[in-house]
RNA sequence: GGCCCCGUGGCGGAACUGGUAGACGCAACGGACUUAAAAUCCGUAGCCCCGGAAGGGGCGUGCCCGUUCGAGUCGGGCCGGGGCCACCA
């Protein structure tokens, strides 16, 4: 018999698939309905392990949950702004439009070669005029409705990128795409207004149930809710300032006021005091790299401003603008309690200020109550506090809440770390912010029917600066409000923007407005959503902010986009080092004996940890040569044995022989197994032999099942290679009635893993039908419980051997058999046992 | 610095709410088939000790302690690895 030959089975079945438009999904059905969707990928043009690996995740969901009877979207786009087409643009002189679409076109040729059960007639990409208008409609939209506004503030500056960045999207210090530290620009810029949300952002964590605690509670860290009391202080000058503070019973204990080097009140007093600008200018300069908050000392500059302590107004506090007080958090300005706030400790010990406890352990005396190095931050009674002492923490802030409120000098407020997103961008290749700027009107919005505002066909990259605001012609236009020349915005939306509603345009994408109200309603919320960890704060909190945004402007009836999330592992190869320390490529390099070598040279090669895949690194495997050798059923296999889904995948060449010996192995199970009844034979009641095979059948269903449902693919696999080694065709007792049972199950279990091959077999089974339109089996719960059960009999908790009972045996009659056996009288040794444990079913324990 | 997660054979990993640790796969080894190789099939395999063998015994889930008839699983303390945030008042 041939050995199965992947390349012309998968090119068969994808024919037929598409053919019969077997995933073309309708959004009127009686069944009940499932999303599943994986993140949308950039079209780099080529596809990568991790996007294998994510598609394979989310079409095995898709096509498991089909088989049972869902209404299934599964859905396929393109995010497809962004700078890599800008970049390939300006180095190769091609039209980062042609650019992109080409990119598609290769990489939807790939996916299509993995067997995505995706309904294709649902494709689109967020370049496209047709996405990009209703994105620009939403801006608008969102506007209207006091969610976007224009402001000038202190934003990110990516010096590589040419752009600013939202704060999500700068990682210690710098630009997540380009790495490139950040700097501080005052520039204004449009905002989105998450921060609206955060209370709501926030407690609506608690109810998704299905997304990872780990992303949950980045999230929550992300958002960084602190209850405190804003109360303010009278200055030597005649003004007040405010501070935030969430530790308002330390209050006794302050020893100065510290203002933000970006406080107003400090930009003011540096107007009149060179040092102090100097002072300002310099903490700026330092900005906010890791490495330069690590190693930054707390510095201050004395104002010469006193501050009147508020429950002792002769009491005068030195007030400093410090480099350690962020003016995003809070109010831009502290009061310092040196004693319980490390910070204030430091900048205490060293400017020489009082350092006094006010809060005492329950177990030190207050007189000999002292602090050192480290600031006290633990629970305790108030001391030296006047009215507040003898209370503990929780009760004295809220007396000083009562009593500041009271007097009309603050009150409780609550501080999210969350900033709004800054969504300006100042790059070409994204889709334009529809706002006209004119001279007598402000900003105005592009009128509807002007909609959607189209990119120009042609961009200069030459020269530094945005190509759409050089452009000579682009942003000239008539104010949408006064007709008088205008210029438009020139800056383009944040591509997470675009990524932001994609999920809920693919409800319909026909739809003439953004979204389809009657659609969403039936799709959304997604039920599996499907991506990397890398995305736990940027996008799934975007998505979910302008989920709630749709919401508003009902759009939608729900908040939450994603009901369930999924977050996947990457995909890791071993990484080279050649004797120059550069990066060698994975086909660069060549083991021999233990050792790497570089390919047919003698030359030894630095073998380095195993890392994700990256171009960077060289350490990539391609998808496409893997495919091409042994078909898309093989490494779909390997994407989803062993190893966890969340867990990191390492790659390798034995691994994936091992799936193709596998694919192989099913085929010639299946095709030369002669003489099977014809379909639909009956099954008479099977002992011995074919009872067991029956039993290995029924049980491999319940658990691949179970497997599925809970996405632990790995333990599914596992399943199967169980079932697979159960059949054994040579076994001539087994009637053939009951060795096609167990092989038809076999290839429908398969199905969504190893869809090709599962075709083939089936046809081969004599099926005139696809496996896609099977049904799930079902299994027999009397073949899954099986009559007799092994017991373990332990002595003093040690395994001393076992009983095979009927299931259900009582514990006497188990006790009896646990005792009679030999190796259980010798171990213990003439001695009558003091107790035996019986669980039924379960164990027996001896007890001497 | 704060918060969180994870330590099981040579490797990836399995073990339901405490109940036979190591399923399944990879790699390895022995054998069969073959002129040979590939492919395939059968078999072995946590570690250590006793025995010619059949077999028997001990130790084992990072380390220590505890709870329990019984701990990979629960509690406490260490050690090691990783992640996220990071001067957040």
């Amino acid at each position: 018999m041939a050995r199965y030959n992947a390349r012309e089975s998968e090119k068969h079945w994808q024919a037929v698939w598409a053919e019969r438009q077997c995933f073309v999904t309708s959004n009127d059905s009686t069944k009940p309905k499932c999303y599943v969707l994986e993140m949308f990928p950039y079209p780099s043009g080529r596809i990568h392990m991790g996007h294998v690996r994510n598609y394979t995740m989310g079409d095995v969901l898709a096509r498991f949950r089909r088989a049972q009877g869902y209404n299934v979207l599964h859905p396929m786009g393109w995010d497809a702004f962004g700078l890599p087409a800008e970049n390939a643009a300006r180095e190769k002189g091609v039209n980062p439009r042609e650019w992109t679409y080409a990119n598609i076109a290769a990489m939807r040729e790939e996916l299509k070669r993995m067997g995505l059960a995706i309904d294709w007639s649902r494709e689109f990409a967020t370049c496209d005029p047709d996405y990009y208008k209703h994105q620009q409609r939403l801006f608008i939209e969102f506007y209207k409705a006091g969610l976007v506004y224009r402001a000038e503030a202190n934003v990110n500056w990516d010096p590589v990128d040419g752009t600013v960045l939202a704060n999500e999207q700068v990682i210690e210090g710098k630009g997540w795409r380009s790495g490139a530290p950040v700097e501080r620009r005052k520039l204004s810029q449009w905002f989105f207004k998450i921060t609206d949300y955060a209370d709501d952002l926030l407690t609506a964590l608690d109810r998704l149930e299905r997304w990872p605690e780990k992303v949950r509670l980045m999230q929550k860290n992300w958002i960084g809710r602190s209850e405190g009391l804003r109360f303010s202080f009278d200055l030597s000058d005649g003004e007040t300032v405010d501070v935030f503070s969430t530790r308002p019973d330390t209050l006794f204990g302050a020893s100065f006021v510290a203002l933000s080097p970006d406080h107003p009140l400090a930009e003011r007093l540096a107007n009149q005091n060179e040092r102090l600008a100097a002072f300002v200018a310099e903490c700026r300069r330092v900005g906010t790299a890791e490495e330069a908050i690590e190693t930054a000392e707390k510095e201050g500059y004395d104002t010469g401003l006193t501050a009147a302590h508020p429950f002792d107004p002769h009491r005068k506090l030195p007030v400093y603008v410090a480099n350690f007080v962020l003016m995003a958090y809070g109010t831009g300005a502290i009061f310092g309690c040196p004693a319980h706030d490390q910070r204030d400790l430091e900048f205490a010990r060293k400017y020489d200020l009082p350092v006094l406890p006010v809060v005492v352990p329950e177990d030190a005396a207050a007189a000999n109550f002292g602090i050192g190095r480290e600031a006290y931050i633990g629970p305790g009674r108030l001391a030296n506090s006047r009215f507040l002492d003898g209370m503990s923490v929780e009760a004295a802030k809220a007396e000083v809440a009562r009593r500041l409120e009271a007097a009309g000098k603050g009150e409780r407020a609550v501080h999210y770390r969350l900033r709004d997103w800054l969504v300006s961008r100042q790059r070409p290749w994204g889709c334009p912010i529809p706002m006209v700027r004119c001279v007598t009107c402000g900003f105005v919005p592009v009128r509807e029917s002007d909609l959607p505002v189209l990119l120009p066909d042609e961009l200069e990259f030459r020269g530094a600066g945005n190509p759409l605001d050089s452009h000579s012609s682009w942003k000239h236009v008539d104010c949408p409000q006064c007709g008088r020349p205008a210029q438009r915005e020139t800056d383009t939306c944040d591509t997470f923007v675009d990524s932001a509603w994609y999920f809920a345009r693919f409800c319909d994408t026909h739809s003439e407005g953004p979204v389809s109200r009657k659609a969403v309603e039936y799709w959304l919320p997604v039920d599996q959503y499907i991506g990397g960890i890398e995305h736990a704060i940027l996008h799934l909190l975007y998505a979910r902010f302008f989920t709630r945004g749709l919401h508003r402007l009902g759009y939608t009836n729900v908040d939450e986009p994603f009901a369930g999330l999924f977050t996947q592992g990457m995909v890791c190869h071993e990484t080279y080092k050649g004797q120059d320390g550069q990066w060698l490529a994975v086909d660069e390099v060549e083991k021999r004996g233990g050792k790497a070598y570089l390919k047919g040279m003698d030359v030894e090669v630095t073998v380095g940890r195993s890392e994700a895949m990256s171009k960077s690194k060289k350490n990539g495997i391609a998808p496409e040569a893997i495919i091409d050798a042994y078909g898309a059923d093989t490494i779909r296999w390997f994407m989803l044995s062993d190893t966890p889904p969340e867990r990191d995948i390492e790659w390798s060449n034995e691994g994936a022989e091992g799936c193709w010996r596998f694919v192989q192995r099913i085929h010639r199970l299946v095709t030369e197994t002669a003489d099977l009844p014809p379909l639909g034979s009956r099954l008479d009641s099977a002992e011995g032999a074919s009872l067991e095979l029956r039993r290995s059948a029924h049980r491999a269903v319940a658990a691949v099942t179970e497997d599925l449902e809970a996405l632990r693919f790995n333990r599914a696999v596992a399943q199967i290679y169980t079932l697979a080694n159960a059949i054994n065709v040579a076994d001539k007792s087994v009637p053939g009635a009951v060795l096609r049972e167990a092989l038809e199950i076999l290839v429908l279990l398969i199905g969504p893993m190893m869809p090709h091959l599962a075709e083939t077999c089936w046809h081969s089974l004599g099926h005139e039908g696809l496996v896609v339109d099977a049904p799930w089996p079902k299994a027999d719960s009397d073949l899954v419980r099986s009559e007799n059960i092994r017991i373990a009999v332990q002595v003093n908790g040690k395994l001393r051997g076992t009983v095979d009972l009927p299931r259900g045996t009582d514990k006497e009659s188990a006790e009896a058999a646990a005792l009679s056996l030999d190796t259980v009288s010798r171990a213990l040794d003439g001695k009558p046992p003091r107790r035996v444990i019986v669980v039924p079913d379960r164990i027996v324990n001896v007890v001497v």
